[in-house]
DNA sequence: CTATTTATATCGTAACGCGATATAAGTCAA
DNA sequence: TTGACTTATATCGCGTTACGATATAAATAG
């Protein structure tokens, strides 16, 4: 019987379906940006401002965070989404350090139907991805 | 009663949380690959090619389609790899075209740390994964 | 023998995020 | 009020990666 530090060619193959998997949904998403005419990164930034938690500002830490960026990185990303009218900025009416960023009508707009695809897409591949995240957990344990 | 195609805050939010947590995985990966030496996206190839199904060893064009890259800039990935001593090349004994990749014995040791990290990591956010995932599937359907 | 497949090679390009560094403005606590 | 800290902005060059375009070589297949 095998020890769980090693791994067989099973589980080799299952991590590595799994990564396949995850490269093919992130080429449909980045596909599907670009479709919209935007990029990826753009896309995700929308994605990660409306889609923050109990509310639909965020700051640009906080975005920086949720896009796992550098704080600088996040500026330059929001500075590129201001110059296509997708985001806008505005003060913090509690912390005037802060800047709050939200989704112009553009980035809502833009956002809903790559969402809307995603969705679909995620509903799709998910049993997939569940099936190799159960077996990833169960074998040799 | 809002349509399938319409999303609401909540579909929004699980999305995001969805992208968030791939982001996380994705950063741990690859900084569980730089402190094993090699990079992210040779660590992403030691393991398509260690799990590639029923076979070790890949071609470069099977290569080239398990990590969504063009075949020229397979042939540059792998370039660096055996620069490295972590793969090595073999022509086919079946089609003379073909170059068979495979793991050094370097390899596989890389491959093997760091997907039993992998693996204990995958299992910690399965549940969070799965759940998302189902999520997605269920509201509003 | 010709057309196709597979791998290799070279060139420049483009995107992206990073580190380093500096500035400005706001907050907060002593 | 002063001084330390936080937050955002700005600029610089760098490094990594993959890409398109294009060409070549070798092997296969019809």
């Amino acid at each position: 019987m095998a020890r769980s530090q090693q791994l067989g060619k099973a589980q080799y193959e299952t991590l590595a379906a799994f990564r396949y998997a995850l490269r093919q949904f992130i080429r449909f998403s980045e596909e599907a940006a670009q479709a919209a005419g935007i990029t990826p990164q753009q896309h995700q930034a929308l994605l990660a401002i409306k889609g923050f938690p109990g509310r639909d500002r965020v700051t640009v830490g906080e975005l920086a965070e949720r896009l796992q960026l550098r704080h600088h990185s996040a500026v330059g990303l929001i500075d590129r989404l201001v110059a296509q009218k997708l985001v806008t900025r505005a003060p913090s009416a509690t912390d005037g350090r802060q800047v709050l960023v939200g989704l112009t009508g553009r980035g809502e707009t833009a956002l809903e139907r790559l969402s809307a695809a995603h969705r679909r897409q995620l509903k799709q591949i998910a049993p997939e991805l569940s099936q190799l995240l159960k077996q990833l957990g169960c074998v040799n344990e």
